[in-house]
DNA sequence: ATAATATCTTACTAAATTAGTAAGTTAAAT
DNA sequence: ATTTAACTTACTAATTTAGTAAGATATTAT
């Protein structure tokens, strides 16, 4: 199994597509801002994204990006998969040819597994998400910080307990 | 999250050992032909399986590897432990610092997904593994392979499929 | 004693993957 | 015409994985 920075990246990225895409298109270098991550990389993740027809976009001046289905109907496990990244913990694949051509003597200990993680992760909808009293409460932190440079507020505040 | 050969090789190869230290000690060699694992691979998964306290150890002939404890005491969630295989998907490691020195909008999603792979793997034991019918099939089978040479056998069918 | 067995330990390595960077091209709005 | 922002491809440093290699140490059998 592998769950890394790509795969959360996308799902935070989707999340904040989710939150912020109700007053028109987003663009990658706000998403980037608020959950400071490299634009550059955001735009690779949302190349897959769009094959994945899971957003919409516009290009130009008032462009960007907004989701193609309601926020209720995109399951995290949809989001994971379309970058690719197979929350799979078997060796094979499911292929059971994780010895030699046969099953090895844990396939099915793994198979099960990945039912479970399947489930939970189909279970949830960046819809869920939105309405989260956390996710609200990051969110708003993340605006402050991204509009009013949160860091340069601190830095401020250092200087001033200096001198 | 990663759940790679290491964590399943050690969760297989403690199988393995559950299955047959009926009999005395199980050579890591043994174990080795059984589920075709490298024989120096598994010697380092065991010298941490052994820090872990999971195992004892006896040197010289006849000796090998028991398990320190009932199979059924033993859980899928400690082998993959000992192993060093952190089954945690969020970036943090729990520690909340996933964006800057805060918490990221999806960490709490993260952490409760853990909490699903952490309540799977722990309520499996290697004893609930040894009962099931899947697993003794295999094992059935591997026993077949590691003493007549398997593989043999099928070249032979093979080549009398030929001539 | 000595030979064989099997654990134990450390150091190294090829290949793959990750998390990007870099440098541009294309399309749309002002 | 200029700016904005999506799109595309190629490259790369760092890390991790899945081992290999080479020996040291302890135990048993002859």
């Amino acid at each position: 199994m592998k769950l890394t920075t790509k795969g959360r990246y996308a799902v935070t990225a989707m999340l904040d597509l989710a939150l912020h895409d109700t007053h028109g298109s987003v663009t990658l270098a706000d998403i980037a801002k608020r959950q400071e991550i490299s634009l550059a990389y955001l735009e690779q993740l949302f190349a897959k994204l769009k094959r994945g027809r899971l957003v919409d976009s516009a290009r130009g001046p008032g462009g960007g990006y907004r989701l193609k289905k309601p926020a209720g109907e995109i399951t995290v496990a949809e989001v994971i998969d379309a970058v690719d990244e197979t929350v799979d913990t078997t060796r094979c694949g499911g292929q059971q040819n994780c010895q030699g051509d046969l099953r090895c003597l844990t396939h099915d200990l793994w198979t099960e597994l990945n039912d479970h993680i399947s489930t939970f992760l189909n279970g949830v909808t960046l819809g869920d998400l939105v309405q989260r009293k956390n996710v609200k409460v990051v969110s708003a932190r993340q605006e402050v910080d991204a509009s009013c440079s949160f860091k340069l507020i601190k830095r401020l505040d250092k200087d001033a307990s200096i001198h």
